[in-house]
DNA sequence: TAGATTGTTAATCGATTAACAATC
DNA sequence: TAGATTGTTAATCGATTAACAATC
């Protein structure tokens, strides 16, 4: 019989919020500190007491009433819940400036991503390796994935060819895609797509600077 | 009298959903359609046309009932909206590989912010030019923050120095950040923050991959 | 023990979705 | 006109916050 661990599903904005409490629970780790309190989690990130303790509750029971929460414990459960303390391997497509900073980035592994090869279709790039990830053809993608049973693709090609990029990693058969082209993927129903756009974040950051601006206006 | 645009406070949803709309938009006008329903936007987008209605009352009546609303008004209004069609000036500091990747992303003119000058502590880097835009040394930085009177840092250094890099923007009378390092920022109250976390994103795409394949699993 | 903290149920708040009159 | 679409008010849904018993 396969034994299935039950996948709880989660409130998304829970689940973007437990990388950082990882961050700062390894940070905690760092400084030889082991215990830990909602309070001290919630003062850190100025949010309320209650919020952490109903997001670590996904994770399990793992508190004890008047002590707190051992954070290799916590550190241990954020990892397994996010399964980053596996590795997956994941094509990448596009070896431009943002597709080389993403090969560059030595911490993927503490996501459990590892990136194990680049496409693209500039002749200057095939061959040449960056940080021992080599850049193939991508007319060799959808193969490769199909031979390598590689899941995840990344995309940081230019707007014009993301499509084009995930048509191939769909032959191909990726699940998922990454995908940091400012573009609205069409795939399939069962194609799982996460879009990691810079636009998005720096719409908040534009409106909020602009409310700053009329604040300061109107003390004038 | 100064005249004062009032700046309405908007849900970050919606704000988060401006970008993609304007993307799409601007799609539609490359394409010469010049009018677009939000029953058109909401198929797109797989979203509820009432949802996109909301969004887009925001940025005022827009719309001509039966008729739908005109591409290039509404692109016109998000973009004054985030105002996207003004340049803001912004420093980076970390000129490592995503910080060159920033640098080098040509696209950031259409966000309306251009990084003038970039900062690293590496005497190598110190001095280079990319792409017509100069890498200084770190012990410029808070002077020059002052005497060009930027309002806008990009953080793109390693997690260990994130923080000081920060104390060093906001020494300088800094505005607002745009935080790429994987740290929580400890800033004055009037500092606004932006973080823009890989992890995040990862988060939820290594999640929805373990959904899969449990789901995958049950079948078995 | 007394005090602090967890885990959980109930109340509140805000965003999404539904309903519908007004309109071209 | 009839049908499609907007803009807005009401209903629903889900996340956040408050309250509190259980616990070490």
């Amino acid at each position: 019989m396969i034994e299935i661990n039950e996948i709880r599903s989660i409130p998304e904005p829970t689940l973007r919020r437990l990388p950082l409490y990882l961050y700062f629970l390894k940070n905690l780790a760092n400084h030889g500190i082991l215990e830990v309190s909602t309070t001290k989690i919630a003062n850190e990130f100025k949010q309320d007491p209650t919020q952490i303790r109903k997001d670590l509750g996904y994770l399990g029971t793992l508190g004890k009433p008047k002590v707190g929460y051992e954070v290799p414990v916590l550190i241990e459960a954020i990892e397994t819940f996010l399964n980053w303390n596996n590795t997956t391997e994941a094509f990448i497509v596009g070896a431009g400036n943002l597709g080389m900073a993403m090969i560059g980035y030595e911490q993927f592994s503490k996501y459990g991503i590892k990136i194990i090869a680049a496409f693209d279709n500039d002749s200057e790039k095939i061959g040449i390796h960056i940080k021992d990830v080599p850049v193939l053809s991508i007319s060799k993608l959808t193969d490769l994935i199909k031979r390598m049973h590689v899941h995840v693709g990344i995309i940081t090609v230019p707007a014009e060819s993301a499509q084009s990029a995930a048509d191939l990693l769909i032959e191909g058969g990726i699940k998922a895609i990454w995908n940091f082209a400012p573009v609205n993927l069409k795939v399939p129903e069962d194609i799982i797509i996460e879009d990691a756009q810079f636009a998005t974040s720096l719409a908040v950051l534009s409106r909020k600077l602009m409310e700053i601006n009329n604040i300061n206006l109107e003390k004038v």
